[in-house]
DNA sequence: ATGGCCTCGGTTCGAGGA
């Protein structure tokens, strides 16, 4: 079983990368991040057509989540039950007995800001779901762009990244209660290159020079972990014309 | 170097992203 996680950074823009990637990556389980479209104007049709079936919450201009699976999805649900949000920002569902949780966590702008208190007050909001949805499913897989590069080698340049949003302490500290809940890390279960990143800045040729985060995550419970057989992330994308930012993190789980 | 780019909404600029 193959689950990815992919922001497309509009998904009206991106929808061609998507169907051309999954036709050249038949996977089993693709979440969206930043969809940017209300519901309405979910292109349902070209996904079904591609062999998926689909959920997903957005709304105008900002956020908006998706899960693609080739299997029955049930148990559906969108957003943090617990936490008052109108940001359209989580998808759950169960599939293949995996319960399967589509993030895109708050971006918090900048440390200190009212986007960066909401980020970790978002965080505890997740935290406290998770800790609950660990105990009824365990498999759990919680797939998204976090936001968050967990440690100094997932930063291109970490003295120049210090102590900014994205990597600050407390942003860390919120990643590593995840873990906390028995939630592992897929891509650092393997052996892996130095230098391996998810997102590329748009500009100074950020791609073209690796000055990239690894911010997009794939976070495994035990069960999976145990099964997880490798996690890659694939640059192809990000080389096409009018790319996403970001790329696909895929795991593979026997 | 108070930046560079991309997307959206809605007009030709501002907000947000990371």
């Amino acid at each position: 079983m193959k689950l990815v996680t992919w922001n497309v950074n509009s998904l009206k823009v991106r929808l061609p990368h998507v169907l051309q990637w999954l036709s050249a990556n038949p996977v089993d389980v693709l979440c969206l991040q930043e969809t940017k479209l209300t519901d309405d104007k979910f292109p349902v049709a070209e996904i079904e057509a591609a062999g998926y079936r689909v959920c997903f919450t957005g709304q105008k201009t900002y956020n908006g989540v998706a899960i693609l699976s080739r299997h029955e999805m049930n148990e559906v649900v969108k957003n943090i039950p617990s936490f008052e949000d109108e940001q359209q920002r989580v998808i759950a569902a169960t599939i293949n007995g995996v319960r399967v949780v589509c993030v895109y966590i708050p971006n918090g702008q900048a440390v200190g800001s009212d986007k960066y208190e909401y980020k970790l007050r978002w965080l505890d909001g997740l935290h406290d779901w998770l800790a609950g949805q660990c105990r009824i499913y365990p498999k759990l897989a919680l797939l998204g762009d976090y936001n968050i590069a967990p440690d100094d080698r997932d930063v291109h340049d970490p003295v120049a990244w210090q102590g900014s949003v994205l990597v600050s302490d407390a942003e860390r500290a919120a990643f590593r209660r995840l873990t906390a809940l028995g939630l592992k890390d897929a891509f650092r279960l393997f052996d892996q290159p130095e230098k391996i990143f998810s997102w590329w800045d748009y500009r100074q040729m950020a791609f073209r020079r690796n000055m990239g985060l690894r911010i997009d995550h794939i976070l495994l419970s035990e069960p999976l972990a145990v099964s997880c057989t490798g996690c890659m992330i694939d640059k192809a994308p990000r080389k096409l014309e009018q790319p996403s930012d970001h790329t696909p993190v895929v795991a593979t789980i026997f």
